[in-house]
RNA sequence: GUCCCUGUAGCUCAGAGGAUAGAGCGGCUGCCUUCUAAGCAGCGGGUCGUUGGUUCGAAUCCAACCAGGGAUGCCA
């Protein structure tokens, strides 16, 4: 990547000052390149030099103009510039950047791609809603920046393994067996009574249904509590069968579906306790057992086995933990959680010190809470009432990529309104189509290439100088630098923004530079710029796990 | 009370300590005989919540305060 070859120019021109005793010995700063916001100031600015000067006490123009007379030439930089107080502004050769078009089309499919992970394994675990009813907005919200987080981990050269945590037991998933099981029996004219902690949704009734339509009133001859385990293990079958699909129809899919209750199926479970309780992490209080975090700094201390012997799901997520970084052996795991759970943060990263793994090896995202409104009508999302909009509804409303580009577009840690209205009432303005539509325009061209029998194979790139296309080319240019701050920062957010900006520059060079013109030499060129550019577009939208269309 | 997130243009939001703080929407002007007008070009719009501090330099880091939201269960 340009900007790292350019930290290395500048760090390897820094010690070589200080071999010629240009600069005093000290440990140097760290390099960083960034992009001004002003045009003038080049393409690439270390502002370096200042941040030398303090640790030297050397003059920041004269450390630059040092530096600057060392770093060796390079067929990428056209000209560095010395500028007060002491940055240092590169500009790239035109030549150089027209060549590019070629390098980007020769990469194909891998342009963007990086290897900032060199293959290092990373777990992420998100959704993992239970499996108590269908998913409804917020959680797609999770959905879709796990798995663009994975897409982008991927392109930045990681081993990722997507992950669903199943909730399939627990008190939860007790209430929802009884509620299915009181809503199996009314359905077939029992007057059974609803639990009082039970879900009341009316897709309870529908699956209750379902269930009776499918199986008949088997399952009245059983004894009670037989019949509610059985007839839940289905209920619950099915709710994850649906929660499958309607991820699948969002374009998200997971490696593994993890069952909780396999933790305590195969010991895991007891292993990850009495390992806590050897080192004396857990202690009997008040009829319970206590995870004691407050001897790790914690505010307070967390039951993990209530006084009736049941563990809590603190207690299966600790085993669920160990699980992830000692018998899988995960090095890093990433965890994206609604903000409800923000409070479960900190202990559990307490748990895993506890475990005597570094608790940087654990994060954890949050994706703040989602409001959902039709105009001025303000929609509860309970799961416990049914009062819901489910994720399906959402799609079928607005569509896969209108519903992924809306959350990619704002921040994990903001709050967001979701106006269903005004989602449907702009989808003419909306910004997903403004950058599928230059990817559409893009292909209508190079159709129109294709008709004329125009083989663009050997166009001659360096005739691209005009700053219309060399600002689309500056532009593709960045993808792996946002490849790289996505991957770093956890934040996906950055991908809508740049994948705006590269369309709005697109647009603005198809307004004003006819591609397909009676100029030869110059259409193959240009249809070469045009084809790296559907590239980068593709791809970005493809990282975002969206479609990139032939035409709209 | 404690902890977490947020506060930037009329609205929704970007902004990894750097140079003159940006985009979209909305408003106003122009632009289709030529590859898709779901587009382009232009105009207007700001005490970056407040007050201090750190720094050569702060929207960005620290502290306090104000405002909104969330978490503080032997629910998950």
């Amino acid at each position: 990547m340009l900007k790292q070859r350019l930290i290395e120019l500048l760090t390897q021109a820094a010690s070589e000052a200080q071999k010629l005793g240009k600069l005093p010995s000290v440990t140097l700063p760290e390099v960083s390149v960034d992009h001004p916001q002003n045009p003038e100031h080049g393409d690439y600015a270390s502002s370096f030099p200042l941040k030398l000067a303090r640790a030297t006490g050397v003059n920041p123009l004269t450390i630059a103009k040092d530096v600057v007379g060392l770093i060796v030439p390079v067929p990428e930089i056209d000209r560095i510039a010395v500028a007060p107080p002491g940055f240092i502004n590169f500009t790239l050769e035109k030549d150089w950047l027209s060549r590019q078009v070629d390098s980007i089309l020769l990469a194909g499919d891998a342009y963007g791609s990086i290897d900032l992970g060199q293959g290092s394994g990373v777990q992420i675990e998100f959704v993992s809603v239970n499996p108590t009813g269908p998913l409804h907005v917020g959680h797609g919200r999770g959905a879709i920046l796990g798995s663009t987080l994975a897409n982008v981990l991927t392109a930045a050269g990681y081993g990722v393994e997507k992950e669903y945590y199943i909730n399939d037991t627990g008190s939860q998933i007790d209430a929802f067996y009884r509620s299915l099981y009181a809503r199996y029996q009314q359905s077939l004219g029992i007057d059974a009574e609803m639990p009082s902690d039970g879900y009341f949704g009316n897709y309870m009734i529908d699956l209750a249904k379902e269930i009776v339509a499918q199986e008949g009133d088997r399952f009245l001859v059983l004894p009670g509590p037989e019949a509610v385990t059985q007839l839940g293990r289905l209920g619950l079958d099915k709710i994850v069968t649906q929660i499958k699909s309607d991820l699948e129809l969002l374009g998200v899919g997971f490696d593994v579906w993890f069952s909780e209750q396999s933790l305590y199926d195969n010991g895991q479970y007891q292993e990850a306790m009495s390992r806590l309780r050897q080192q004396g992490y857990l202690a009997e209080k008040e009829g319970a057992t206590w995870f004691i975090s407050t001897a790790l700094g914690e505010d307070k201390d967390n039951v993990v086995v209530r006084g009736d012997g049941s563990p809590t799901y603190f207690a299966s997520d600790i085993a669920y933990h160990y699980n992830k970084f000692l018998e899988r052996n995960f090095d890093r795991v990433i965890n994206i959680w609604g903000a409800d759970h923000q409070g479960h943060i900190s202990r559990m990263k307490a748990v895993v010190g506890a475990l005597g793994i570094a608790p940087e090896q654990l994060q954890v995202i949050v994706s703040q809470m989602v409001t959902l409104r039709r105009g001025d009508e303000l929609i509860r999302i309970s799961k416990r009432s049914g009062d819901i909009i489910t994720l399906r509804e959402l799609v079928d409303e607005v569509g896969a990529d209108v519903c992924r580009f809306f959350f990619l577009a704002r921040s994990a840690d903001s709050q967001m309104d979701f106006d269903l209205e005004l989602a449907k009432r702009e989808s003419q303005d909306n910004p997903v189509y403004y950058v599928q539509y230059a990817h559409a325009r893009i292909a209508s061209i190079l159709r129109l290439a294709q008709e004329r029998g125009i083989d663009y194979a050997d166009g001659g790139v360096s005739l691209l100088a005009t700053e219309l296309e060399l600002t689309l080319i500056r532009k593709m240019l960045l993808l792996p630098e946002i490849v790289e701050i996505v991957a770093h920062t956890l934040e996906p957010h950055h991908l809508s923004y740049y994948a705006q900006d590269l369309a709005t520059v697109f647009h603005s060079f198809y307004k004003q530079c006819r591609v397909v013109s009676r100029d030869e030499a110059l259409t193959k060129a240009r249809l070469r710029l045009v084809a790296a550019a559907k590239l980068v577009l593709a791809k970005t939208l493809h990282l975002m796990g969206m479609t990139a269309p032939e035409s709209m």
